[in-house]
DNA sequence: CCATATTACCGAAACGTTTCGGGAGTCCCG
DNA sequence: CGGGACTCCCGAAACGTTTCGGTAATATGG
């Protein structure tokens, strides 16, 4: 594999000058330029990243660290942020490593054994919770990392988010509007900081319209599924007390509402209302549901683009403050609620 | 981030003793070796790859190249891969990138130029063909790979695969000696190794027991319960000569085969027989069929972990025919077949 | 025509590691 | 006591790249 020290040897001019012309420096003449190149080409040059990332200091590879577990593999969202990440960085001439950790292994010791080996120059951090140890760690230790989602904290770093308090607000608030006064939500994974703030839109909602909060009818988990079946199943039994209504934190989650409205013998919008949020995964359209279910809207696939790029100028010196964005979303009514006014 | 140099100093011991002690090299004392390792800890020493790689010229990086498609996020054969290679490879201390390339790319350059720049040792070659153009160019360009599965050529070159011949006849031979004569396969995709080798094993099985082969009686298609549910519902629509059994090429097959067979009104097994390879996928049990599915059982999760090694063997110099192999798989009679005869 | 810019180039050092070739000191044996 | 073997150590070079500081030659402006 040819080396500069070929190329110089070659073309009879310095190491130095072969190395700026390649990286198109301003001190080296258009002449020289295209010898070198034309060179290069001949000679099948194809620079050694080992040696360019030891004087840079940097390795052009970017990770993502998880945790292992059982259902790691069913889990749609992670699969679909490892892919499309993965597809992003490529663009950007990085690359981007997954890293699993084992289940029972220390998370913040994983980041630090990659960093510090200068194997990798940042990480993408996913599902941040309330209070996330990964971020307080990257922060505190200035590694440059990006997050899909923030935390509750302050917001010194990177990230993509959408305005998760505004989904439950707006969600609860076109219930409430219909008449609905008995709103049930069954929302993602309690601390992670998307479920929190779609939970605070919710009560903002129920309060400003007067309606008393009841932690009865609000639970939180993986959101699957299974998940809304099982929930609506148990709200259900709190005899007599039914909701009228169910904001749901993922079209997953409203699919499995409407088999526990169908084995409950409910009609949907009739007996029940269902209204969620819609990542737009392609494979579980929302308009598609029977009836078609009413949604806050903002497709997940809109985040990687911008994710893998606030990660790389960061990376390239790019100031905090540019590389932060809460995306909008749109409101979607369909067929799924009923006016009970 | 602390360097050789760094523990040196603090040791008041050369760099190359260091070097040497954290290597296990034997002309250094176990004592010294002790306190090295100790104020290695101390410090939080750990190498830097760049400058380990510029001298022994390999990186530690290995990948999986895929083209990407629409569906690929679906495809769970896929994502189970990446995430165990991801594991398998952290545990042996190496990177595992996953290089998803667009898809209208050219794989065979995408290789190339990942090779060329000395950022990749190996590769990872998965699902491969009869006569696979991404092996045959690693093949000729002395790059290392490892292939789960093989190609029908020359096998010169590490690989893990089942014996995929013996699968197709085991089946089906089961099914011949109860009796069954219009046996129908729904295989994995035309072209892909595996299929090819199940195809062949099907026919051997047919020829031994005098049966004429039917092409009409065989399919090919993206394993997936949709394809076990359009393919039986087809097979139905040949009038009179609907076939008594069904070889599945995987499990997740046999359960549209099972749902179709349902939605006609047919029983399983008395009406239809059905048979089908397991990869012991933790969500799909095929014990827990009703009835309870007979199979050929191979535990995909058995080939991570020698994959990953193979790969790094032979990037230790390991000789190709250390590093190859076919595993054997259990027959697992269960309550899915009757015996017509 | 002198002073100053500008252009095009170069040598050497640096990044952090491994390894080659050697060299002191100690011990044992004859 | 001389010499070989063994143990433990070290300096320096090398890997391929980027970059700092400097220099000569040419162009520019007054």
């Amino acid at each position: 594999m040819a080396t500069l020290k070929d190329l110089s040897r070659h073309l009879g001019i310095s190491v130095t000058q072969v190395s700026r012309a390649l990286n198109g420096h301003d001190d080296v003449s258009e002449d020289t330029k295209k010898r070198v190149r034309k060179a290069a080409k001949k000679l099948n040059y194809v620079p050694n990243m080992s040696a360019r990332k030891l004087v840079s200091g940097r390795s052009g590879v970017v990770a993502l660290v998880q945790k292992n577990n059982p259902d790691l593999i069913e889990d749609h969202n992670f699969v679909e942020t490892v892919t499309n990440l993965s597809i992003e960085f490529s663009k950007l001439g990085k690359q981007f490593v997954l890293h699993i950790a084992p289940e029972d292994a220390d998370e913040i010791s994983v980041y630090q054994r990659l960093i510090a080996g200068g194997a990798l120059d940042g990480f993408v951090v996913h599902e941040p919770a309330d209070d996330d140890p990964r971020v307080e760690f990257l922060t505190s230790n200035d590694i440059p990392f990006v997050v899909h989602g923030r935390t509750l904290g302050e917001l010194t770093y990177p990230f993509f988010d959408i305005d998760n308090f505004e989904v439950g607000y707006q969600l609860t608030k076109h219930l409430l509007d219909l008449g609905h006064r008995r709103i049930a939500f069954i929302n993602g994974p309690r601390g992670l900081t998307y479920a929190t703030f779609r939970a605070q839109g919710y009560e903002k909602a129920l309060a400003d319209y007067g309606v008393a909060f009841d932690p009865g009818l609000v639970s939180y988990g993986r959101m699957t599924e299974e998940l809304g079946l099982v929930k609506t199943i148990e709200f259900n039994s709190l005899s007599g007390k039914f909701p009228t209504a169910i904001v749901a934190g993922h079209v997953r989650i409203a699919k499995g509402i409407y088999q526990a409205a169908e084995a409950l013998g409910l009609s949907v919008p009739r007996d029940l209302s269902v209204v969620a949020h819609d990542d737009v995964i392609p494979k579980l359209r929302a308009s598609a549901f029977y009836p078609a279910l009413t949604v806050t809207r903002s497709g997940l696939r809109n985040s990687w683009e911008p994710l893998a790029r606030y990660l790389s100028q960061l990376l390239d010196g790019g100031s905090v403050e540019d590389l932060q964005s809460v995306s909008s979303f749109e409101f979607v009514v369909r067929a799924s609620t009923a006016d009970i006014s």
